[in-house]
DNA sequence: CCAAAATAAGTCGCGCACGACTTTATCACA
DNA sequence: TGTGATAAAGTCGTGCGCGACTTATTTTGG
């Protein structure tokens, strides 16, 4: 049962970030926003969903979540007034770098060697590929 | 960042067995029931719970609805009356079987080697565990 | 130039996930 | 033997995840 480990490694790594996150205020999907702004800010809803692999009916609520939160800003792009930029604010900003401390404190926490972290992640992006590869012969099918 | 990419394997591939559970009117949690139940008939729902990762307020609402459904059965165990055995209906021992199909049907399309399953497979058996092993020490610390 | 198709974001409903808490039953032991 | 600790299941509230649908804007083909 290749999905069942999948879906259960996930959620006890999760359960791993949790406490760091919630000293934070984040929870893990706001955390992965934050980073993904870190990296690029000004990104439209569509873009985010596709780096972070989220669906627009998760990330408007989501959005409007950490707009509340003063971490992001919303505004309406006037090239093309159907997309909507997000952006990090400036307490958004200083919560961002806090967040990006977590991964490395947990990697130095779990005590995984610097090669079977990378051996493993590997694996999962190639695994990821191949699950997209079949989602798209899927959809083709269907 | 390995945790985001065990985060959107695990959703890519439960949406990857989506169509297939929605033809037996399953989702994936409730999907993980019903073969676990076929693995090992009349479990209380704190055993169910420790097989599949899930915490009893999750299935207790998660049973309820399959109870429901008419696939399994609730029943307080009379040496232990704060127990409650799940046992699988005769519907529910039918779906559990079209349900064990899904796994190999979806290995077939993914037109994955039988060693790189394997692999992989062993791969995240190997980080769940590390996993726990980190939870507990946090646990402790905490 | 304009109607139809495509695109971006959002709403709605339902089912998990899970922290915090409650209820009920069994156990331990002074 | 009673009483506090422990254990099993469940309830409640909040936040995803996502299928189905809606709204508003741009693009495109006739």
């Amino acid at each position: 049962m290749l999905c069942f480990n999948l879906y259960a490694a996930s959620h006890a790594f999760i359960r791993l970030y949790t406490p760091h996150l919630e000293r934070l205020d984040l929870t893990y999907p706001q955390f992965l926003v934050l980073l993904s702004l870190r990296d690029q800010d000004r990104q439209g809803v569509g873009t985010l969903g596709a780096t972070l692999a989220m669906e627009t009916n998760t990330l408007s609520p989501l959005l409007k979540r950490m707009t509340a939160a003063g971490l992001v800003t919303r505004v309406r792009s006037q090239q093309d007034e159907r997309r909507v930029v997000v952006a990090l604010t400036e307490t958004g900003r200083v919560r961002a770098a806090q967040a990006a401390e977590v991964p490395g404190c947990i990697a130095r926490d779990s005590g995984m060697t610097e090669e079977s972290y990378h051996q493993t992640l590997k694996t999962l992006q190639l695994l990821r590929a191949q699950i997209d590869t079949a989602a798209q012969q899927a959809r083709r099918g269907a």
